[in-house]
DNA sequence: ACTAATGTCTCTAGCAACTATAGCTTCAAG
DNA sequence: CTTGAAGCTATAGTTGCTAGAGACATTAGT
């Protein structure tokens, strides 16, 4: 049985966030040691893995909680698992396309900024007026950021 | 003379979202019928547009505040503005490398899912197993949601 | 056995950048 | 003159954590 320390060391999470998943149902409640510590066992270390190992590829907590769900019913077909998986795919795929957008919008802003002074900036002058845009990339940031 | 309305629809943001920047002091306070509603110039609508513009380019707030104030001052160099945007392209840059990792990743399971059980299930299998990955893209989801 | 340094506990509050709700007042059109 | 839309304030919620305070537990060194 590992302490949250050592848990946390070997999954990669933090303390903290590890006290967060419990709090919000994603990991289930840890048994306690008889100084109230939480106690952890090899499958809680797994079931936090594959936590963070989803984290790292992009999925909310939402989408990760009905993956889990899903590994826990094994005999299920996993279309519901191959949907969220493309569905997360699909986003980033989108936000890839707008960033890519965002880029070069920001390399001709940056490139076209001569050094000089402030009223001469094509940088601020790019950013008040949008005409000046090469790209239709409204609506774009909020999506990315 | 525009309302909070009419100048959120001309410049492409929500009427709380203005609001929210005038109580944060990214918009100054605006002036005040004789019944408290809020009163825009164009100055006003021009300040609210490079906001809009940046947020779509993917600036932070505080990056915008600081471009804001720099565009106050047209005298001087335009260096900081310039350096601001060019962290932002280096920030998108970031992103869009991890982006790419991510994706590859996520084809391979998507790819590998056969449409059986969960038991057999690629997308259940790698999101529990980080070794089965191809490239190594930890610690990249956060920094990409 | 004692002490000091970690580690852990709970609880609360904070971050970005909004969005939503409630309950009220004001304005514009018919 | 009335009604419905638009505006007002204030508060709370969102996502996914992170930071802090103050108290208890455990472990390492002497």
């Amino acid at each position: 049985m590992l302490t949250i320390g050592k848990l946390g060391a070997s999954a990669g999470v933090k303390v903290p966030t590890i006290r967060y998943y419990e709090q919000i149902g994603l990991l289930p409640e840890a048994e306690r040691s008889s100084g109230n510590q939480r106690l952890y066992s090899r499958k809680a270390m797994e079931r936090l893995a594959f936590i963070r190992h989803a984290r790292d590829l992009g999925f909310t907590l939402e989408a990760i909680r009905d993956l889990l769900s899903l590994s826990d019913k094994p005999d299920q077909s996993c279309a519901a698992a191959d949907a969220i998986a493309q569905a997360q795919l699909a986003e980033v795929e989108s936000r890839l396309a707008r960033l890519t957008a965002l880029k070069a919008e920001l390399q001709r802003m940056v490139l076209q900024c001569a050094g000089g002074k402030i009223c001469d900036c094509r940088v601020i002058e790019v950013l008040g007026d949008h005409s000046l845009c090469s790209t239709d990339h409204r609506h774009v940031g909020e999506v990315v950021a």
